[in-house]
DNA sequence: CGCATGGTTGAGAGGTCTCAAGAAAGGTGG
DNA sequence: CCACCTTTCTTGAGACCTCTCAACCATGCG
């Protein structure tokens, strides 16, 4: 039984990101599993119920976390892509209107109640992928604060790129983008139309190519050019 | 000795802060002031060198978090008022043009080397503060990707009133701004004329009122309902 | 075949930007 | 205490990026 759970774990999305922070051992991945428990199935569009819920780890398809206004428009803060945690760093803040969802048909496998994780090197590797996602936060902040359409159009695309590749999830620099235009621009705070439009300059610039919802990255140099950041 | 220490504590900014977070016994005091060490000061404009410093909270002054991008825009992610506590959260990513400035003038307390929190109340605490501060990231993110000049700066405003009122750094709705428009420009990510246009307006509309860095509230109500996010 | 969903395109409006210059405020030396 | 200089704030005018409104097209499915 260890093995298979072992089998299960080494394989699993969320390891391979893991992995990115510090080495695991065989150990500390049973100890991970250990405290891993029951799966869960998400549709499109269903809220993931933060408030109050243990964390989770997405197995497979995509969320995000997203702020609603009053009058209705929506931001985006975070995409949440396979492997990723969700929840472990407490953004349950159980505050106003700030939901996670799943924006495609997504599998889940919870923490069990209680779960922790030391200071070893599992407590490591977690600090490692929280810093990670504060720091995608951070890019974030400067797209939507100090850069054009174009640039945070191309910025994004190399972080999903980026962090699809990590879990094997890419083919060279094709990858699968499973959302419609409107979320992208919920996501860098600007209108369908806009996404749309800027979406087909880049077509036209040969920066990238779109066949439904599949993404290839034409030119890396000119798209890591265009998202200036220069991370 | 003891005595003394846990006087300077209980009356510091960060542990007025920290306290909001969680009760904290007279020895937790005295343990988190036995890890903190070395007091440094820094002018207006300095970098406070994150990478591969410990941790610091700040005794007195503003800071900020801000990245610039190659061709001079800059975009600031976080305010650090008193109190608040920077580098614990390891955004110390080593990575790129992200640099933590100086404000103002500005006392701050090191942690040790090795500094750690346990996981009892202290380490709750600390937790806590990790917390809001992602949360103050969020509501960063959705006034950039959302919201109008306009209501940002009210947001804004009645963040930083409410986090200097948490230290007793208010009078009532009067509180010190000691940033230049071009500071709250780089924030809120507009330029600074339509900053400047942007407080006249609300002055105007008699939401605010200022006489030099000092800056009044004087309607709550219609801030909090520019601002919208509600929170 | 018809409807629903998502993508595409046009045109005008509007929020914010840039450039530019003048006014106010604050510090410093004579 | 004043003159001067620097910094910061303020205001005007035109440009530009992005938005909204409104169609129209493409695709998929029952």
């Amino acid at each position: 039984m260890l093995a298979a759970l072992e089998g299960r774990a080494i394989d699993s999305a969320y390891v391979r990101r893991l992995r990115r922070f510090g080495s695991l051992l065989d150990e500390d991945l049973a100890l991970l599993e250990a405290r891993l428990g029951r799966i869960e199935s998400y549709r499109p569009g269903r809220d993931l119920g933060l408030v109050g819920a243990p964390p989770m780890f997405l197995l497979s398809g995509w969320a995000c976390l997203a702020h609603t206004l009053r009058d209705g428009r929506r931001q985006i803060v975070a995409f949440f892509l396979p492997g990723d945690g969700v929840g472990f760093d407490l953004l349950t803040g159980s505050q106003r209107s700030l939901v996670a969802m799943a924006l495609t048909p997504l599998k889940v496998r919870y923490a069990k109640p209680g779960f922790t994780v030391g200071v070893e090197r599992l407590g490591r590797v977690f600090a490692g992928a929280a810093a990670a996602q504060l720091s995608r936060m951070i890019d974030q902040v400067v797209r939507l604060g100090r850069q054009t359409a174009y640039e945070r159009m191309a910025h994004l695309l190399l972080e999903l790129h980026g962090r699809l590749a990590e879990i094997g999830e890419t083919r060279g620099e094709v990858f699968h983008l499973p959302v419609k235009q409107e979320i992208l621009a919920d996501t860098l705070g600007l209108s369908l139309v806009h996404v749309n439009r800027t979406l087909q300059q880049m077509r036209r610039d040969q920066l990238i190519d779109i066949h439904g919802s599949q993404m290839t990255l034409l030119n890396r140099a000119a798209l890591t050019e265009a998202s200036d950041q220069g991370s």
